[in-house]
DNA sequence: CAGCATCCCAACCGATACTG
DNA sequence: CAGTATCGGTTGGGATGCTG
C-alpha cells in the first residue's frame, strides 16, 4: 500500500501519466514534453510505471528504433482520482500559500 | 503546485491526515498509531502540515505538557480527494501486485 | 510529554559518457 | 533513437542525547 502510494505520489509519475492521457508518446517526445526530467529519471520512472502495470511499452523494430508508451486501462483509471486531487490543489492553492506566508511570518516575528 | 503535491503525496503526511480524521490526537498517540514513524519525521511532517494550514496545534500548559493536533477545515476537505485515491489503491492493489510479479518474473527469465 | 540538535549513513538524482 | 553504466553531490531520515 505504501509502495503504491509512493509510486502514485511521485512527482514524475504523475506528470508522465498526465502527459500520456491524450495518447501514446515516444520516449523522446515525453522527454521534450515534461521539461526538467533527466533521461535517467524518465527511464527509471517509466520502468516503475510499467512494472506496476500503469503504462505499456511497445517497441517498433524499425531503424531508427521507435518505442511508444501508452496508458493501460489501469493507468487510465488512475487519472480520475489523481485529477480529483489536482483539482483540489488548484482550488485551495491560494489558501495554502497564504497559510505558509502567515506561518513563516510568525517565525520571523518570534525570532526577533 | 509541485510543492503542494510533494506535501500531499508525502507518505507520512497522508497517514497523519488519515489518522486525524477521527478526531484530535496527541503527539505520542500519533507516534504510537502510525507505526514506523520516527520522532523526528513526526515532528517535521506535523510542522509542514501546520505550515500549510492542514492541521492545528494546540498546547495545553499543564504538567506534564499536552499537545493536541487536529485537522483544520482545509485539512478536512483534503480527506475527500485523498480518500478517493486510497480507495482506488485498495481496489487495484491486487492487479498492481500481480503486474509486479509478472514483470519481475520476466526479468528473471530473461536473465537466465 | 513534546521536541530540538547533532551525527551519520543510505538512497536519490542529475550529469556525463558509452552502446545497440 | 532509446536506452545502460558510472560517478558524485545533495538530500532524507534514523539513532541518540538533551531541554522545558
Amino acid at each position: 500500500m505504501r509502495e503504491v502510494l509512493a509510486r502514485v505520489g511521485d512527482k514524475w509519475s504523475i506528470l508522465i501519466v498526465m502527459n500520456l492521457s491524450d495518447g501514446p508518446l515516444r520516449f523522446s517526445e515525453l522527454q521534450r514534453t515534461i521539461d526538467g526530467i533527466s533521461q535517467r529519471m524518465l527511464t527509471l520512472t517509466l520502468r516503475g510505471l510499467e512494472r506496476d502495470g500503469f503504462v505499456s511499452r511497445t517497441v517498433y523494430p524499425t531503424n531508427p528504433p521507435k518505442v511508444e508508451y501508452a496508458l493501460t486501462p489501469l493507468g487510465d483509471s488512475l487519472r480520475c482520482p489523481v485529477n480529483a486531487l489536482g483539482d483540489w490543489v488548484q482550488k485551495n492553492l491560494a489558501a495554502i500559500e497564504e497559510s505558509r506566508r502567515a506561518f513563516d511570518g510568525e517565525k520571523v516575528a518570534a525570532a526577533e
